[in-house]
RNA sequence: GCGCGGUUAGCUCAGUUGGUAGAGCGCCUCCUUGACGUGGAUGAGGUCGUAGGUUCGAUCCCUACACCGCGCACCA
């Protein structure tokens, strides 16, 4: 027996280690599978991408999760002799980490961007995004994740960007993407547009204020944001409500705090004539409810009074001031004036920015928008029929099931997803103007053509990472051999996010789908459920907990009993659990080798010829474990999986079996020692393999001591899928 | 308002096709020093949210309700 056995299990020591090994052998490249002779070269191809982690920091256990799913069936398909590839990469996340940098760039040196400019900004946050996915890089290792680092990806290099523009380049082609001037959502704060989704509704109380445009207007009309009202160019009153039906067609002029209104009354049945006056000023510019009642009306939406900053473009006292001081302004007004009817307090939904937290500001804008209810040349469907039958017809399967039910729900209110965005950091619009001519694509030849200043919504490239990674718009083997990926595993939180739009690219694109199936895990949250956030200081750091306890103890903590699509809970208790549980199974492995290290050469390995029948049923009922084990992880039930392994080596095999041996190897029936000897180096190698997957490292680190191994890594070994005890031969003992 | 999920042992959660419930942790009692004290053996503890229904039989299927969580929409 090795020494090291003599000692307690060193996660630490023996991880880095390994990891380096397995990396060093490079099989963790399906190639070099095949042409080390551990995967036949016309062995089925299983695929995963990796989610690109973004590159604005560091991993949180919610990416510890992910890479363990992913890892235990990256790993189980490749032991069963799969052509396996796992992709790694990064996203840029635009957004996201252009804010992080500016946010330190303002703390460090009190400068804007532009105040540094374009090129310099850019070459700051290259400088940050290198280091953070550095250290997502290391922090991925950690974990044992056996990914494909030769095949590495980042959303926004030079690979990625000629994909992103093919794609760009055909949606405009077949007229799905268009420019249009439309109300968007603008983050003042962040001086962006951003999309639906990136928009947070938070709860608020605010001041409902009900008022008159003058003394002789005839219908009261209630706000919670009066300075908008200068802007307002109509009331809209529901078509069947009898106070108001005898206004609807008239027009009355006023000024309003200084500012000279119009306003024509309208009759629409989207009023609702039970909330406040049952009248709605109508500011078209300034709200897209207000923009599409002018559009059945025919009203304009030139009226203008907001700009980019938040503040006022009228003329008049409010000239310039914020929206939030000329509120005040003109409640003020209003009662001077005997204006103000009524002002009660509601609770409202104010829409903020995801990323800064600024109050959006719904502004008319001239964007990029891809078209979802357009028909498709060729296909005589729409992206949001594409989007929708690609799951309905089950050609992809979302686990858990009743996440359908949200994914459709969510595809149902889809509008057309402006992918514009006012930031400097991603994918640069492939469009080029000159006077009235226009590129699309890439840079045309010739002198005076000028690049779209917007960069696109970073879910258009991540909305392409399945193909995009795989060397596509190029007729790479790869793509050929891996895409549709067969499995797609991220938290459930970004179905609509991400993994709508990337079925509604790859649709598109491709005309396939980008995966089989979805497996949706749930959010970590702390011990007490709470989520974890830096505000609360309950982040647990993967790299701490595995400093702490080890990776297998980790990935096992994440695991077990962790059902897709629920939150779950995790604390360094029970981190420490399995910790003991990676010591137990070291001890489990000391006491089988101790005890069978004069085995003869010709009784280990995975047979039953030396086996009594006692034995025998022992080793039938580990077959069904393995059959258990196996079918868990092939529908999906990994959390099953993970439960019975650990249950069965500690409570079976060491608890029972091993205990049952002692008396066994102190007696003096040599058949019977011989017996138990062959048996306990099965199920210990059997335990071994189909642990594997889960707890990669320790189970690694003991396979190398095992006299029953039979190939260089226990990564690269067979699964034990054929039983060795046949059930008629238990049956009749 | 629409929708989704949850409600099972003190706590956290399982329960794959309906046959009077399981795990981990915690707790009680005991044992043990050559595989492991990061151990072992026992035990206590649940009318499976409430009310109906289907069934020979329901934690599981159906209906309604209650409470908790979440998503979407509205928010003039």
């Amino acid at each position: 027996m090795p020494e090291k056995f003599l000692k307690p299990y060193d996660p630490s020591e023996t991880e880095s280690r390994t990891y380096d090994t397995w990396e060093k052998s490079g099989l963790f490249n399906p190639d070099e599978c095949v042409k080390q002779g551990v995967t036949s070269a016309d062995a089925p191809a299983y695929s995963i991408v990796l989610p690109p982690p973004n590159v604005t920091g560091r991993l949180h256990m919610g990416h510890a999760l992910m890479l363990a799913i992913e890892d235990v069936f990256i790993r189980y398909k490749r032991m069963r002799g799969f052509r396996t590839l796992w992709v790694p990469g990064t996203d840029h996340a635009a957004i996201a980490t252009q804010s992080v940098v500016e946010k330190q760039i303002k703390k460090d040196e009190n400068k804007n961007r532009h105040d540094l400019g374009r090129e310099e900004l850019l070459k700051r946050i290259n400088v940050f995004a290198l280091e953070s996915h550095d250290t997502i890089v290391n922090q991925v290792k950690t974990m044992g994740a056996s990914l494909d680092w030769s095949r590495e990806a980042f959303t926004l290099d030079e690979s990625r960007n000629k994909a992103v523009n093919t794609v760009f380049n055909k949606m405009y082609d077949s007229g799905l993407i268009y420019r249009g001037h439309r109300i968007v959502n603008w983050d003042p704060k962040g001086q962006t547009t951003i999309s639906d989704d990136e928009v947070v509704y938070e709860e608020r109380t605010a001041k409902f204020y009900t008022f008159r445009y003058s003394k002789d207007f005839p219908i009261p009309v209630a706000t919670t944001r009066p300075e908008t009202k200068v802007g307002d160019v109509a009331v809209a009153v529901h078509p069947d409500d009898a106070r108001y039906k005898e206004f609807v067609g008239k027009e009355y002029d006023a000024v309003f705090c200084d500012v000279p209104i119009h306003i024509k009354i309208v009759a629409d049945k989207e009023v609702d004539p039970e909330f406040g006056t049952g009248a709605v000023g109508v500011t078209p510019a300034h709200s897209q409810t207000d923009w599409d009642i002018a559009d059945r009306h025919g009203l304009s939406h030139e009226v203008i009074i907001i700009n980019e900053f938040a503040k006022m473009t009228v003329d008049g006292r409010i000239k310039d001031k914020k929206t939030t001081e000329a509120r005040e302004i003109v409640v003020e007004w209003l009662k001077t004036e005997g204006l103000l009817e009524k002002e009660e307090d509601i609770t409202q939904n104010v829409a903020t920015a995801e990323r800064t937290g600024g109050i959006i500001e719904p502004l008319p804008k001239l964007q990029w928008f891809i078209d979802v209810n357009k028909k498709i040349e060729g296909r005589g469907k729409t992206l949001k029929e594409l989007v929708i039958e690609a799951v309905r017809s089950k050609q992809i399967k979302i686990i858990p099931e009743y996440f359908e039910k949200t994914y459709f729900h969510w595809v149902e209110n889809l509008r057309d997803w402006c992918i514009s965005r006012q930031i400097w950091y991603g994918h640069r619009v492939p469009v080029w103007y000159r006077g009235e001519e226009i590129a699309v694509g890439e840079a045309p030849d010739g002198e005076g053509w000028m690049q779209d200043e917007d960069t696109l919504d970073t879910w258009f490239s991540s909305g392409i990472w399945t193909f995009s990674t795989l060397g596509w718009p190029n007729e790479t083997e790869d793509f050929k051999n891996y895409h549709p990926t067969d499995l797609l595993e991220t938290g459930y939180d970004i179905l609509p996010f991400w993994v709508m739009r990337m079925i509604l690219m790859t649709e598109f694109t491709l005309g396939t789908i980008p995966f089989k199936t979805v497996y949706l895990h749930g959010m970590v949250r702390d011990a007490k459920g709470r989520k974890m956030s830096k505000s609360l200081g309950n982040n647990m750091d993967p790299l701490d907990v595995t400093a702490k306890f080890g990776a297998d103890a980790a990935r096992m903590a994440l695991v077990v009993g962790n059902t897709p699509g629920t939150d779950m809970r995790i604390s360094e208790d029970k981190v420490k659990g399995y910790k003991h549980f990676a010591n137990k199974l070291w001890n489990i492995a000391r006491f089988i080798l101790e005890n069978t290290e004069n085995t003869p050469k010709n009784h280990v390995g995975r047979g039953t010829s030396y086996m009594i029948e006692g034995d025998l049923k022992i080793l039938y009922e580990h077959d069904v474990l393995v059959k258990d084990v196996t079918a868990d992880i092939e529908e999906f039930r990994i959390y099953m999986a993970a439960e019975k392994l650990y249950h069965y080596a500690w409570h079976e095999l060491a608890d029972k079996i091993i205990e049952e041996s002692k008396p066994i190897f102190a007696g003096e029936d040599a058949g019977a020692r011989a017996s138990r000897a062959q048996l306990l180096l099965t199920l210990l190698d059997h335990t071994l393999r189909i642990l594997h997957p889960f707890m990669p490292f320790i189970t690694e680190e003991i396979y190398q001591s095992m006299p029953t191994k039979d190939s260089e890594f226990l990564m690269v070994a067979k699964w034990p899928a054929e039983p060795v005890v046949q059930k008629k031969d238990v049956e009749s003992a």
